[in-house]
DNA sequence: GCTAGAATTGAAAACGTTCCCGAAAACATG
DNA sequence: CATGTTTTCGGGAACGTTTTCAATTCTAGC
C-alpha cells in the first residue's frame, strides 16, 4: 500500500509537494506536478482517507438518517420508493462535491448525532422524511452541528426543505372546482402530522376563497391508513347531499374511498370523483388509475442537499425554509361534473 | 471538543490507560477504569474517528455499491423497494457489528473500488442486486479486497448470495401441477441474465421429472418488460391446445400477461391461471392479485452482510455461494384446473 | 523487611496526511 | 555582478489515537 512518502521519493521530491499536488494548490512548478503526477500513476497511489481527515479535521462525509422504521423487517408500510427517490437527488448532489454518504437511523436520541459529529465522523446531517423530536433539534442546533430536514421541524431557525403541502393541497381544490364540482369533501391525515395540518390548511383556504361550503359531514377525519380512508368514505356516502368528488390527503386513503364506493355499488369516476395525494407507485396500476398529487421527491434531496453543503461550508443561509411544488397528475379517478345552477 | 489527553488528565493517567478503559482491555485497575469512565462521562468524550481508523488501519466501514441505474432521476423502472429491503437487511446486521454503511453507486471500474479500499475507505464491499463485470471481479479478488455480492457473477471462487431461482422455479411448475394443471406454459427472461437463466433451468427440470410436454409454442422469450409479457402472451393464446397455466417469469410481464389475456375476452383465473415472480409491491393491487413468488431480500441483505463481516475477519467461509428459499404466495390470480384424463 | 513475580501504569513511537515557515533557487533590476 | 523579489521547495510539527515495552507498584511468601 503506497504511502504519499512512498510518491515523494520517486518522483524525487518531499512530501510537501506531492500534497501540493495532489490538492492542486498554486506554487508548483509544472515540470515537478507531471513527475509527481507520473509517480502518482505508477504506484497508482490513493491518498488514505484516514489520515486526510485526521489532519484536515473534517470526514468529508455526510450522514443520512432514516426513519427507523427502516430497521423492522417488512413493516407494514414499506415507504421504500420515498426514501429512495430522496436518497437518489441527495446522492447525486452530495458524490458531485467529493462528500460520502453514511446511513444511518433514526436514534433520536441526541447524545447519538452529538457523537457522531464530534468523533468527525461526519460533517453535517440530514434528517430524510422524518419529524425528529424538537427538542433533540434544539440541542443541536446549539451544537452548532450543520444539518437539514427534509420534512418539516417545529422549532425556530433551522433549515428544512418540504413539499408545499399548501399550495398543493388548495390546487387540488381548484382543479376540482374548475372541473364543476362544488359538492367536495375531505379526508383528513392524522392532525399531529404536520403534512396533514398543511394539506389540510391549503383545502381549508381554497374552500373559504371559493366560497364553497363545507359542512362537518364533508370533513372526515383519517389516519392515513387505507382502512381509515375506506371508512371515512363510508360515513361520506351516508351525507345528504352527496358528495360529487372527494379529495383524500393521501393515497392509500383515496384507495380505502375507492374500495368503499364500489362496495356501495358506486362507480368511479362517474359517480364520484376521487383523488389522492403522493402518488405512490401502485397508483397508476388500481382501477381507476389514481388522479393524485406527485410529490418531488427527487427534487427534495438535491435541494436539502445543496443546502447542506452550503451549511456545512459555513455560509450563512437566507431562507430557512424551502417549499417544493408538487405536481397533479391527472389520470382516471375523477370527471368533469356539470355545475349545477 | 474534548481528546484523549483531556480526559486522562482530567481522571489523573495517561493516555494509554485512557486507551485501555475504552476499548475495554484487560489489565485495568476497577478503581483507575471507573475514575476514568466517570471523565469520560463528565467531558462527554467521544474517541476520534478519523485518528482511530488511521491507528487501527481499517475503517469500520463497509460500501454498499448499489446499481447505477439508481443515479438516475426518475427511472422507469424504480425497484426502490428491492434496494431498500436488501439494504435493511444488511444495515441492521453491520449496525450491529459496529460498522458504518457507506453508500457507493457501481462506478464499474476497478480503479474506483481498488481507490476505495486502499485509501482505507472501507474495509470491504457488498454489490447489491447487480451482476458486476467478471473481470473487473477477478481483479479485486486478486487484490484481496474483502467482497460479497449480492446476485450472481461468473467468477469461480466469489462469495455470493442470491435467491434459489432454479429451486424456486421448480416450485412453480411442481404448483400449478397439483392444482390439476397440464398444459403449463412459460414466459422466459432475458437470457443473458443469470436469474432469467436459473428460473428457466428450474423450469425445464420440473417439466422433465413430471414427464410434461414442453412443445416450442408453450415456450415464449421476454425481456422482464410487462410489454413483451403482453406479446408473448398473445401469441401464447393461439397455442393449440391453449394452456391452462402460465408462468411468467418476472410479475411485470405477469401483468402484460393478463392485460392480453383480457383483451382477448378471457378471464382470470376463470379461464386461465398466471403466475409471476418477484412479489413486487403493486402485486396485490392489480385485478387479480397476483400468484407470484416473493423474494427473500431481507433475508438476502442480512445474510450478505454475516458473509461480508466473516471475510473482513479474516474467516474462510465454508460455502462460496448461499441460495436462500423463496416463498411462494398465494393471491387469486391461479385457480384449480379439473384434471384431465 | 526482602525479594520474586504479577498486576498496573506511563512514555514514546508510530499511523499518513496537511500546512506553516523558512531556505533555496530562479529571475529581474540596477 | 550585486541585490532584491518572486517562485518553488523541504523540514518538521501537528492531528488524536493505539500499542509496544519498560517502569513502577502491589502482593505474597519467606
Amino acid at each position: 500500500m503506497p504511502t504519499i512518502h512512498d510518491v515523494a521519493k520517486l518522483a524525487g521530491v518531499s512530501r510537501s509537494t506531492v500534497s501540493r499536488v495532489l490538492n492542486d494548490r498554486p506554487g508548483v512548478h509544472p515540470k515537478t506536478r507531471e513527475r509527481v503526477l507520473a509517480a502518482v500513476r505508477e504506484l497508482n497511489y490513493a491518498p488514505n482517507f484516514a489520515a486526510r481527515a485526521l489532519k484536515r479535521q473534517r470526514a468529508d462525509a455526510v450522514g443520512l438518517i432514516i426513519p427507523s422504521s427502516f430497521r423492522e423487517p417488512r413493516s407494514e408500510e414499506p415507504r421504500g420508493y420515498v426514501l429512495t427517490e430522496i436518497i437518489r437527488g441527495a446522492y447525486n448532489f452530495f458524490t458531485e462535491q467529493r462528500l460520502a454518504l453514511t446511513l444511518l437511523d433514526d436514534q433520536g436520541t441526541f447524545q447519538f448525532y452529538q457523537a457522531l459529529f464530534e468523533r468527525r465522523q461526519v460533517d453535517g446531517l440530514l434528517f430524510i422524511d422524518l419529524e425528529p423530536d424538537p427538542h433533540m433539534v434544539e440541542r443541536l442546533k446549539e451544537l452548532d452541528v450543520p444539518f437539514v430536514v427534509i420534512g418539516n421541524v417545529d422549532v425556530e431557525d433551522v433549515v428544512c426543505v418540504d413539499v408545499d403541502n399548501y399550495e398543493s393541497s388548495r390546487r387540488v381544490v381548484y382543479y376540482l372546482y374548475q372541473l364543476g364540482h362544488r359538492r367536495i369533501a375531505f379526508i383528513n391525515g392524522p392532525q399531529r402530522r404536520f403534512a396533514s395540518q398543511d394539506r389540510r390548511a391549503g383545502v381549508l383556504a381554497a374552500v373559504a376563497e371559493l366560497g364553497l361550503d363545507l359542512p362537518t359531514t364533508y370533513d372526515q377525519p383519517g389516519d392515513f391508513s387505507e382502512r381509515s380512508g375506506q371508512k371515512a368514505m363510508q360515513r361520506l356516502l351516508e351525507a345528504d347531499p352527496r358528495p360529487t368528488a372527494i379529495y383524500a390527503m393521501n393515497d392509500r386513503m383515496a384507495i380505502g374511498a375507492i374500495r368503499a364506493a364500489r362496495d356501495a355499488g358506486l362507480r368511479v369516476p362517474d359517480d364520484i370523483s376521487i383523488v389522492g395525494f403522493d402518488d405512490i407507485p401502485v397508483a397508476p396500476y388500481i382501477r381507476p388509475p389514481l388522479t393524485t398529487v406527485r410529490q418531488p421527491l427527487y427534487e427534495l434531496g438535491a435541494a436539502a442537499a445543496r443546502l447542506l453543503v452550503q451549511r456545512i461550508a459555513g455560509q450563512e443561509l437566507s431562507a430557512q425554509r424551502v417549499l417544493l411544488p408538487a405536481l397533479l397528475v391527472e389520470r382516471e379517478s375523477v370527471r368533469a361534473w356539470p355545475t349545477e345552477g
